[in-house]
DNA sequence: GCCAACGTTGGC
DNA sequence: GCCAACGTTGGC
């Protein structure tokens, strides 16, 4: 039999401006519709994403770190903040916190993330991310 | 369908 | 604040 990867397995990144929605805010409202994504390949993820894929939560510009953890608890559904139809959004739910937020820096000087899209397509604002890529994101944030 | 112009993002 | 990279738009 064919095995089939756990659609639960897939892990994403979101990139936020913090001065726009902070990893504070998204704390403070715990669940949060991850609305105004208006790129297509931006779009293609958040089609893919299915309720309990893990997220990490990337705050940009003035922060510049992956911030926290997150899930998906609602799957694609219509973005009601958009001007033309076909653009989604997701419901996502803050976990935790990383004690040690994870600067680009750091993601930029482990040679295992060195692939990764936040690197690779620094605007893409929803990103997958690998499992291992995943982890070690999550080792560091605990670990500092 | 190509590509120049433009707007936006985001690191520096 | 600047500018490179990228995506989108629109003229041809």
């Amino acid at each position: 039999m064919k095995s089939t990867p756990s659609a639960s397995s897939r892990r994403w990144l979101v990139k936020s401006e913090p001065e726009t929605y902070s990893w504070a805010d998204f704390v403070r409202d715990r669940t949060t519709d991850w609305t105004g994504v208006r790129n297509y390949a931006a779009r293609l993820h958040l089609n893919a994403m299915q309720v309990g894929d893990q997220v990490l939560f990337y705050e940009s510009v003035s922060t510049k770190a992956v911030r926290g953890l997150a899930r998906v608890t609602r799957k694609a559904f219509p973005d009601a903040t958009a001007d033309e139809p076909g653009w989604v959004a997701v419901q996502l739910e803050a976990i935790r916190p990383l004690s040690h937020p994870v600067p680009l820096e750091r993601i930029k000087q482990e040679r295992s993330l060195a692939r990764m899209v936040l690197l690779n397509n620094s605007r893409l604002s929803v990103q997958p991310v690998t499992a291992a890529e995943f982890a070690t994101v999550v080792k560091a944030g605990d670990q500092g």
